[in-house]
DNA sequence: TCAAGTGTATTAGCTTTCTATTACACTATA
DNA sequence: TATAGTGTAATAGAAAGCTAATACACTTGA
């Protein structure tokens, strides 16, 4: 996993804990890889997935259990919410960059289709 | 100015010279406001605005004159590259982040759409 | 010439983030 | 019961970012 130095690990950590739920590879009561296994896998120091999942823990979207592991809560509406927010924050942020650009809201759309189009024909690698 | 604790300010800053280039609010070859004006207006030290216009310095977007100012380059080269390069690099963020959570291109526009349309009904405030 | 306003540079100290290390509490299982 | 594997906690140190303060180099204009 590649770190953006601009942003807090940890806190990149979360984000990616997000994804992993939402896409599905971490399904609603099951068990997350072991804090230590993470520190590995992450190459990061233990200290700092803790502080990741201390904040998803706050948020009871995770769910500790002290000797065993982590675990998806299975609360179904906390799990849909945070589709919701994370999916949501996504444009919100692309909405506000643009704008102070004085981008108005339809050109975002065909920009964005332009945009993606260009990714298709640039697909010949 | 709002700064997001999560990013390093002087970054921030770096971003929004970019913004009110592009907008043009700053213009070709026109002075910047004052290292110390900014500070002030920013509510931000000097060495942190410093810190910011070196690297947009380093890249000649802004020159420098010692006892006189900042200036924007007059170098149109730049300046439209620079344009080009804030507006896609928003659009790769979007792209890459909503590809993690398995979007498929064509639906990101529709769902920008329908999340444009939405802020428009929500602006009965 | 001199004073005020520029950019530039340096030092010191604080806070946050990250790492490394050690220790402790709990669970499961051999 | 003992051991290994969990989460949890605390301490110390390094690095990055930010602030505060001071000083210096250059330009302009009175």
């Amino acid at each position: 996993m590649q770190f953006n130095d601009k942003v807090p690990i940890y806190y990149q950590i979360k984000q990616y804990v997000y994804r992993e739920i939402i896409v599905g590879h971490l399904t609603a009561g099951h068990q997350l890889p072991t804090i230590r296994q993470l520190a590995v896998t992450l190459t990061v120091n233990v200290n700092t997935i803790q502080r990741a999942l201390s904040e998803l823990i706050k948020e009871n979207v995770i769910i500790p259990q002290r000797g065993k592991g982590n675990f998806v809560t299975t609360d179904q509406t906390i799990l849909t919410a945070l589709k919701q927010q994370v999916i949501t924050s996504e444009f919100d942020q692309l909405y506000d960059n643009l704008a102070a650009l004085n981008i108005p809201p339809a050109t975002m759309v065909q920009q964005l289709q332009i945009y993606i189009d260009q990714r298709k024909d640039d697909q010949h690698d």
